[in-house]
DNA sequence: ACCTGAACACCGTTCAAGT
DNA sequence: ACCTGAACACCGTTCAAGT
């Protein structure tokens, strides 16, 4: 109460917003800075930093200009937090058949595959830009997800989702189902491998450490024989077994729900 | 690269580390401050103003102290959110059985109930406190969740999770497809509702207008039958559904996959 | 059209000091 | 044992001014 009243955040997405620059018309005097370059430079710092670590004074110092260019390209740091995000998304590689569904397949290669091929390749990617980009979870979770990327990939999720055989009405608890649990899968794995990283530890390292120190905690009352029976040489093997037999299960699913 | 080196920040988590402030021995002058009176403050501003709305300045003006007090009791903001984090995950409901296996049940109304049943429970009770909660999930993407009620939670998890007739190296599997799902169904569900709150909207105002502005942009190329499809008089009831069935899918899918 | 500098209203946390 | 006050090193963003 103290405080009083508190202005509640409610910028709309980059999105939703004109662009603040217009096109360069005729050759002007060559420029610095452009909007490109600031959200490359952005998902570097991302990257090498992390979300804490990022802050537009930073980013300014990045590319050797004053706090308050990037204003000019960029409307608010959530604007551009929204623009990495969506570029983070278009890293993700969609089956062919998924993005022009109506076009001619002159490649043989690129034949239509099984859907549950598709599913598996569309997961494993989501799976893989949520690692590389460890910051990408946080913003997934705070901003709406309409960049032209997002929607490109969740229109080919869809599309995916829409050769399962499952009934219309089930088709998006069936695309929850798999992408919220690739994105809580992917958070995980990237929030461990940052921790890693800043303990200067291996993977396998932290792992034993953590297993160490939890067991012996009063309520980890669990049995060890689930903890050791998912084993794997190695904690990254471990986890990928772990992933794909859960996209298993879904599939499964999937299949034992759909009217054949 | 301008400012230089840059503290990686990897305190260890509160559970990690030894309680601050001794255990009161004799009857002391009173106090006005405490751990519990914290975290119940804690939770209510993060309720009120959400994550980004909270500091340790306007936590400590709602508790009528100066700035730096509650630092006596709780020794950084990182450790207070994880003490917030674990309060909030004792708010869910177990199953009697899950949490104490081994008691006599005297009582007949407790007797033990399909696995099924209660892993709807434990989802339901997830995704509510996710939702009752905001600011819980970006806490549960953040640090390591090893407090006494996150784990009592995941044991309950496991336990259930160990009655479907998985065999033990896929269960972590099975626990990680639903509960990952319920992490991030509960996630977007209240990111919703708190837009809708900040907007001034109902959510099934809002959602119309999503839904119109989506529409109209190029990138949507999916067809309306699929939204339509899933239909149901209101948002919320549409959701139920979609979650319902979910779990339905996870469900058969782990049916499927036993060996009987 | 693009970039700067100073300033405002915030942060989390340290540290020496009070009672 | 518990709480305060001043200070440090940061934030995002506004605004008037430069070129």
């Amino acid at each position: 109460m103290a405080t009083g009243s508190r202005v509640t955040r409610q910028r709309s997405s980059v999105w939703l917003s004109e662009r603040k620059t217009p096109r360069r018309k005729g050759d002007q005097q060559p420029v610095g800075l452009d909007r490109v370059k600031i959200v490359a430079a952005t998902m570097r710092l991302l990257d090498a930093e992390g979300l804490s670590g990022f802050s537009m004074r930073r980013l300014a110092a990045e590319l050797g200009v004053t706090a308050m260019s990037v204003y000019w390209y960029v409307e608010t740091k959530d604007h551009l937090l929204e623009l990495a995000l969506d570029a983070a998304m278009g890293e993700i590689a969609l089956p062919i058949e998924a993005v022009r569904p109506a076009e001619g397949c002159a490649d043989p290669l690129a034949e239509p595959r099984d859907w549950r091929e598709q599913l598996r390749q569309l997961a494993s990617e989501y799976r893989q830009v949520l690692v590389r980009h460890p910051w990408l979870s946080a913003l997934l979770g705070e901003y709406l997800n309409i960049g032209p990327n997002s929607m490109t990939f969740s229109n080919a999720a869809q599309a995916v989702m829409r050769n399962s055989g499952l009934p219309d009405d089930k088709i998006t608890s069936a695309l929850a189902l798999v992408y919220q649990f690739v994105y809580g899968f992917g958070t995980n794995e990237a929030r461990f491998a940052a921790r890693c990283r800043a303990a200067g530890l291996s993977q396998d390292e932290l792992f034993h450490d953590v297993m160490n120190l939890v067991e012996d905690r009063p309520e980890f009352d669990e049995p060890r024989q689930i903890m050791e029976a998912r084993g794997g040489d190695t904690v990254e093997e471990m986890r990928d077994r772990e992933f794909t037999f859960a996209l298993d299960l879904a599939i499964a699913g999937i299949e034992a729900l759909r009217t054949p």
